[in-house]
RNA sequence: GUGAGUGUAGCUCAAAGGUUAGAGCACUGGACUGUGGAUCCAGUGGUUGGGGGUUCGAUUCCCCUCACUCACCCCA
């Protein structure tokens, strides 16, 4: 700490974080994880800037988003440029594929990318101002089945990771074609039930109608049920499209739910929709989301690619996740003198260049002290570099969990560790 | 942006207007100078988030402010 002279402390961001070593191990894993099955489905990463220009998020996320209008983190850079630290990573994606005309290779193009994102939200459980998503992209796929295995790869991941109790929203929100006259059906019928609506839902009736069919007045939602349902506005395409989608749902045989009023806050979605939720995560219950954006590569003055895709959010998966980090594996060195500390020193590398985790501290100990650190800080071994070791040339090797002790040049004990750790599953026998 | 709740040691919490703000855990050391975990003893650590007010006296009551938490909106 710095003196405490009226000086305040300086504190992160709202919304933003530290995470510390034993939580970043679990992070690790995840990641870990991911990358794992991403690869296992032909995933390729594909990593972009995190700052990117304003505009690319205004055409891509979409003007009337939530997101653009009121939560980006928006600045000006020293030439005068609008800069964002990207909101979400899909954008950056499309933005990526026209400027390396990745479109020219063989299609479909499969992506994956793990990193932070940023909103100017207020922070509550599971959400933060900087926080973090594992996003899966695949381009220039029309075929539903593709919305359907990233859904599976995604349970794959959950499964991995020991998340439980996943369940799948789904819903298709239709294309430029159907959805303009779904919306005026919509309109119509909340501006006729408008005196039986909350107040906010009044004003959700002209600018965002389907809102209110979340919303949790009694009324509302008994006159929500009147509503018309996005389902029966779908045009023959989508139709098809979202009946092929939820055929390969069943085949895998995943737990959905088809839900009519599930409309997600970015503008460019086509077609499929869904929403991956999870119990016991507070208010903010999801875990994942995604769809299909058939329109975007167009509309940014690409190629007629059409884009499915999904994003994960690490914090809240972590949140609800069971997995548990093992405790690291290394050897601590106990020695008395400055000859045994040098002595000490030579080991500690020759024990790293097999592959053997080790710390050795220079704090002078007693013997009894060594040995309490050792324990103190979870070391597996502890080597003993003494006068006794130092004459007879032989070294000894404690081994902490089951307290047994061993006698040998260095070679020797170094062979000890690497059988007794194999058979352990310890580090040396992890992949 | 709106609403509610909470701020006391590194962590979890006491002290309900009255001496020098305490305890457990953690940390450091000792009992114990060639062997860890247990036990016992001691020590370090606080502008009670910050500022103002009421009062003889404020951690306690009031106001402002900041931070955190949860919720709304929306989303991962």
């Amino acid at each position: 700490m710095s003196s405490k002279q009226n000086e305040q402390a300086i504190s992160p961001i709202k919304g933003m974080r530290d995470i510390l070593p034993e939580e970043a191990r679990l992070w690790q894993m995840v990641e870990a994880s991911a990358r794992k099955i991403f690869e296992l489905y032909g995933f390729r990463e594909l990593r972009a800037p995190i700052l990117e220009p304003t505009e690319l998020f205004e055409r891509g996320t979409g003007a009337s988003s939530d997101i653009v209008t009121k939560e980006m983190y928006t600045f000006t850079d020293k030439g005068g440029r609008s800069v964002t630290l990207r909101p979400e990573y899909t954008p950056s994606v499309v933005r990526a594929i026209i400027e390396h005309r990745l479109d020219l290779q063989p299609l479909p193009l499969r992506f994956y990318y793990t990193g932070p994102m940023f909103r100017y939200d207020r922070p509550q459980k599971g959400r933060y101002r900087q926080f973090h998503q594992i996003d899966v992209e695949v381009f220039g796929e029309q075929d539903a089945a593709i919305d359907a295995e990233i859904i599976e790869m995604a349970y794959r991941f959950f499964q991995e990771v020991k998340v439980e109790g996943v369940s799948t929203l789904v819903n298709s929100v239709g294309c430029p074609r159907c959805r303009p006259a779904y919306g005026q059906a919509l309109r119509e019928a909340a501006t006729k039930a408008s005196d039986r609506l909350c107040t906010d839902c009044q004003r959700k009736a002209e600018i965002n109608p389907l809102r209110i069919f979340d919303c949790k007045q009694e009324s509302c939602q008994e006159a929500a049920r009147t509503f018309p349902r996005i389902t029966d506005y779908l045009c023959e395409e989508c139709r098809e499209h979202f009946k092929k989608f939820l055929s390969y749902l069943d085949l895998y045989q995943l737990p959905y739910r088809i839900e009519p009023t599930l409309v997600r806050g970015l503008d460019y979605y086509t077609k499929t929709t869904f929403e991956l939720v999870v119990e016991n995560l507070g208010a903010q219950n999801a875990i994942g989301g995604g769809g299909r954006y058939d329109n975007m590569v167009k509309e940014f003055g690409g190629p007629d690619l059409c884009g499915t895709g999904l994003a994960i959010g690490l914090e809240r998966l972590l949140l609800v996740s069971k997995l548990e980090a093992p405790a690291p594996d290394f050897a601590y060195f106990a020695y008395s003198g400055e000859q045994a500390r040098q002595a000490s020193l030579l080991a500690a590398r020759y024990f790293r260049t097999l592959g053997i985790p080790c710390i050795i501290e220079f704090k002078e100990r007693s013997w009894k002290a060594h040995f309490s650190r050792a324990n103190k800080i979870g070391a597996t071994w502890t080597v003993i570099i003494g006068e006794d070791e130092l004459s007879s040339g032989e070294y000894q090797l404690k081994d902490m969990l089951e307290s047994k002790q061993y006698k040998g040049t260095i070679e020797q004990l170094t062979q000890i560790v690497i059988e007794k750790e194999k058979a352990r599953q310890g580090i040396l026998g992890r992949d």
